[in-house]
DNA sequence: GGTCCCTGTCATGAG
DNA sequence: GCCTCATGACAGGGA
């Protein structure tokens, strides 16, 4: 009936459709898109496919049963070694301690049973009143992963000591019915279950090993059934660790946030596994600090309920990612702040205002926070003065960055990071890493300077970051500053701060261009002076040149001359006769004589 | 303690 | 007139 009226409305509808197409009307789609048989053909050739899926997986499945019923376990190394005929391993047996699914077993169980069907596969298989203190739940630490290879882990993402990876209370040791354990495969094989897990591992769920109920792990007490949970240590080349990502968590990334979500999803369905798996999920990947946090703010509220799902939903909103950062840190515990903090103890004063304290030259000058250089360097002096005056104003800083990311339109969590950055390596803050000259000491100090600046931004309840102020082009810049309420102290801060920055940039620059300028003088004049000697040796050379051509001349003038004969073929005397060429060429025999008479005639009309 | 070097900051001029 | 940049000068701090 339902399909009927369906039917006829779809019929009304492609009526419709085939107006407004003929009409021309950008339907926004395709026609066939519209056309119900259309559609319905191309769900009927789905799940045709989805079928011979399954077939396909099924018999793959098979096939690889029969190849693990060839194989037995050997209990001493671990190996899986072929089965000798004459026993036959009990159906127990056939399936290994520890199966590493490479080969397919992602997708070879899509569609074999639902998701709410496996859950309450898992209500059914451990009950309520044993799961509450059993760690039956996804919890990430109970993947095993090879303890080789951090592959959930990013390079500088260092491995948190197993301490903080301890997962909940191992349950009571427990068989399980190979029934019971096909389920769980498929169970591990939902892609919602793997979805949910691979959000945060690299690591996909095929490489997961679990043992076998009647393995010997399973005789172990301390060994967990629950095949997804972490081996005992050194049984299996498996290590319990948490994702990388999990335990980075409270660095305030916003997508490690995001299992939270679907963790509270997955609450909703499988809610008699609830309570373990909020548990061991939260002491995974929330750090224990972060869980006594919220347990203890709850103790505030007078909520005691601390098993309720409130704990596992510590409350990560952007804002109180936020609140992760040194601020808020500074705000909970204020005693091992002080040897993190690079400066921190400058900018403070313990009991006097720091008006009172320094008439000089302070630009902040209302009485809040004004600060001039000599005054933190003589606070600096006076460590742990106003510490929590300062903590107080530093936490009441930390604002909402919407305000930031509307102007730098960075992600909020890039800019939470920053406080942390600078506790790990302040060098890298400020953006001036590269600037030149720099040594390690020198950033250091440099950085002290700097955070000078931030503290006495955060000082004066500035909700930039210093980085912003002085990189920011002068438009935003301008923007930015109309956008918020600042007061007198607090513009001439800004001010400040960026003209200070700009300024010290540009020093920069400006010596590293007079070193440049330098070092290539130098060069000039190192090459001036190579040109200086090669055209001493070329002058050098030419006069050399010079006399020789001088010498091979005048041999070639007495060759000639000594060629030359008179009508009665006499020579003529060089020192009577000379050669002298004419302006055509034409050779002449000039009697030095006449030459003498004439330089001696203009000898005597001179002394005339 | 003096000296050198590096760096930040200020003052000033130019564009 | 304001802003930015360049640069000389000065001071602080470390080696």
């Amino acid at each position: 009936m339902m399909e009927m009226e369906v039917a006829h409305s779809s019929q009304q509808d492609m009526d419709l459709i085939d107006i407004l197409w003929n009409q021309d009307i950008d339907l926004g789609a395709r026609r066939e898109v519209f056309d119900y048989n259309h559609r319905q053909k191309e769900h009927e050739l789905q799940r045709q496919r989805e079928l011979e899926e399954e077939k396909r997986l099924h018999l793959l499945r098979e096939q690889e049963k029969a190849l693990l019923a060839q194989l037995q376990l050997d209990e001493e190394t671990g190996e899986y070694i072929p089965c000798p005929p004459p026993s036959t391993p009990p159906q127990a047996a056939v399936t290994p301690l520890e199966v590493t699914q490479d080969v397919g077993f992602t997708d070879e169980n899509d569609a074999t049973m639902s998701f709410d069907e496996c859950l309450q596969l898992l209500a059914e298989t451990f009950p309520i009143e044993e799961t509450e203190n059993t760690s039956v739940c996804l919890d990430t630490t109970a993947v095993s992963v090879p303890s080789s290879s951090n592959v959930m882990m990013s390079p500088e993402q260092p491995a948190l000591p197993s301490a903080t990876l301890s997962p909940a209370p191992l349950p009571p040791p427990q068989r399980m019915s190979p029934d019971l354990e096909q389920a769980w495969m498929e169970l591990l094989s939902l892609p919602e279950l793997q979805q949910c897990l691979s959000m945060h591992m690299d690591e996909p769920l095929e490489t997961l090993t679990y043992p076998l109920p009647n393995s010997p792990e399973l005789q172990n007490p301390d060994f967990t059934f629950y095949p997804m949970a972490s081996l005992t240590d050194g049984e299996t080349s498996s290590l319990t660790v948490c994702p990388a990502e999990f335990m980075n968590t409270f660095d305030g990334s916003a997508p490690s946030m995001a299992p939270a979500d679907n963790l509270s999803q997955m609450e909703a369905k499988a809610s008699p596994l609830n309570t373990n798996f909020e548990e061991t999920f939260c002491d995974s990947f929330y750090p224990t600090t972060i869980l006594e946090e919220s347990s203890s703010q709850q103790g505030l509220e007078g909520n005691e309920d601390t098993t309720s799902s409130d704990i596992t939903k510590p409350p990560f909103t952007p804002l109180d990612l936020y609140s992760l950062s040194p601020g808020d840190a500074f705000d909970r515990g204020k005693h091992s702040l002080t040897a993190e903090m690079p400066d921190s103890d400058s900018g403070i004063s313990s009991n006097t205002s720091p008006n009172a304290s320094s008439p000089g030259k302070s630009v902040y000058g209302d009485g809040s926070f004004g600060y001039s250089d000599s005054e933190i360097e003589e606070m600096d002096n006076n460590p742990g003065s106003a510490e929590s005056e300062y903590l107080e104003m530093f936490c009441l800083n930390f604002q909402p960055d919407d305000l930031q990311t509307a102007v730098t339109g960075q992600p909020q969590q890039q800019q939470d990071k920053k406080p942390k950055q600078k506790n790990t390596d302040p060098a890298e803050e400020g953006g001036h890493s590269d600037t030149p000259f720099t040594k390690d000491k020198r950033k250091k100090r440099s950085n002290v300077r700097l955070s000078r600046d931030e503290q006495r931004a955060r000082g004066l309840k500035i909700p930039f970051t210093v980085d912003m102020i002085i990189n920011l082009p002068v438009d935003d810049f301008n923007e930015l500053m109309s956008k918020h309420q600042l007061n007198e102290a607090q513009l001439a801060l800004v001010r400040d701060i960026r003209r200070r920055g700009k300024n010290k940039v540009a020093a920069q620059n400006c010596r590293k261009r007079k070193m440049e300028n330098i070092v290539g003088l130098e060069g000039e004049l190192d090459s001036l002076k190579e040109e200086k000697e090669r055209l001493l040796d070329e002058k050098s050379q030419n006069i050399k040149n010079l006399k020789e051509t001088k010498q091979q001349l005048s041999s070639l003038y007495l060759e000639v001359f000594s060629m030359l004969r008179d009508e009665s073929g006499n020579s003529f005397s060089p020192s009577e006769y000379s050669l002298q060429q004419s302006a055509d060429g034409t050779i002449f025999l000039v009697p030095r004589i006449k030459k003498t008479f004439i330089k001696s005639k203009d000898n005597r009309l001179s002394c005339l």
